[in-house]
DNA sequence: GAATAAATGAGAATTATTCTCATTTTTTAT
DNA sequence: ATAAAAAATGAGAATAATTCTCATTTATTC
């Protein structure tokens, strides 16, 4: 597993012990996981407005995803250099956030229709965000 | 412009002057609003209250789709019948949202690999959503 | 048109997030 | 390693978005 101090360090912001168990709660999910979790992982260790500062302190050095879930529940995730672009599946019954990566031919298409879509609407656009929605049928802890 | 009332009858929902209202605004725009913004141009005609059970009211009966703009603040948008498929894109520097439709081959490399995504996480996938994130280059009103 | 059912408005309650400020921890410079 | 300076934290207050409550108004049914 990733170095938390050594993230710190590389991003020359101050190691604490809140930012810290922060990304090390971060870090032991593969999945996005919605501020709500987080903060019961944390429980007790880090009070809630420093979780929400250090989110801030993640995001301003570009190492935090932020979006939201289709209730619109913040969802976060850290973005370390080699991960690779990736997407989402959500699973509307256990509400588990999945990453996925999609092929080269998918983003291959997107990008020259990225390109059209510029032409036509005189816009420059920088980054983009697909999300699938549905169900998993595993048997997964959540879903009976 | 389609008619609200008429789109009220159809939904056999009780036709009254705030979801009139609501409907009117959300149809006089082309593009998904803020609540926000909504508010601002329903100003003083329905109340705050009203506004959020009207749009859940919209909600209920599957014709409005709501999301998150990058800022993470709801906006909406009417989903009439003969509206097609479509997906959004949003400028950073004015706020403003605009529908947009891919091509069709985009959809077909799209629907691929979605079929293979349900496969490898035993998913049942039924809706996806596309979001382009940019700069309008025109000399939009709110850019300068 | 009267009786019934449903929706509204105003503001209180709730929830998520940010802010404040006294204290603690980390960093810097010696 | 230590003292001084700078930055971050915790606890709870403040703010903002959304939902809830309930007395009144509006719409629907018969």
């Amino acid at each position: 597993m990733k170095d938390s101090k050594q993230i710190l360090l590389d991003h020359k912001v101050s190691i604490t012990n809140p930012r810290i168990l922060v990304i090390e709660a971060l870090l032991e999910n593969n999945n996005p996981l919605t501020v709500d979790e987080l903060q019961i992982k944390l429980k007790k260790k880090v009070a809630k407005s420093t979780l929400y500062r250090v989110l801030n302190d993640l995001k301003k050095i570009n190492i935090l995803n932020e979006f939201t879930n289709p209730e619109n529940a913040t969802v976060v995730e850290l973005l370390l250099e080699d991960d690779s672009h990736h997407h989402h599946l959500f699973c509307s019954d256990c509400g588990e956030i999945i990453d996925i990566q999609m092929g080269d031919e998918f983003e291959k298409t997107l990008s020259k229709e990225i390109k059209r879509i510029e032409k036509k609407f005189n816009f420059s656009i920088e980054d983009h965000r697909l999300e699938l929605f549905g169900k998993c049928t595993d048997l997964c802890e959540n879903c009976s």
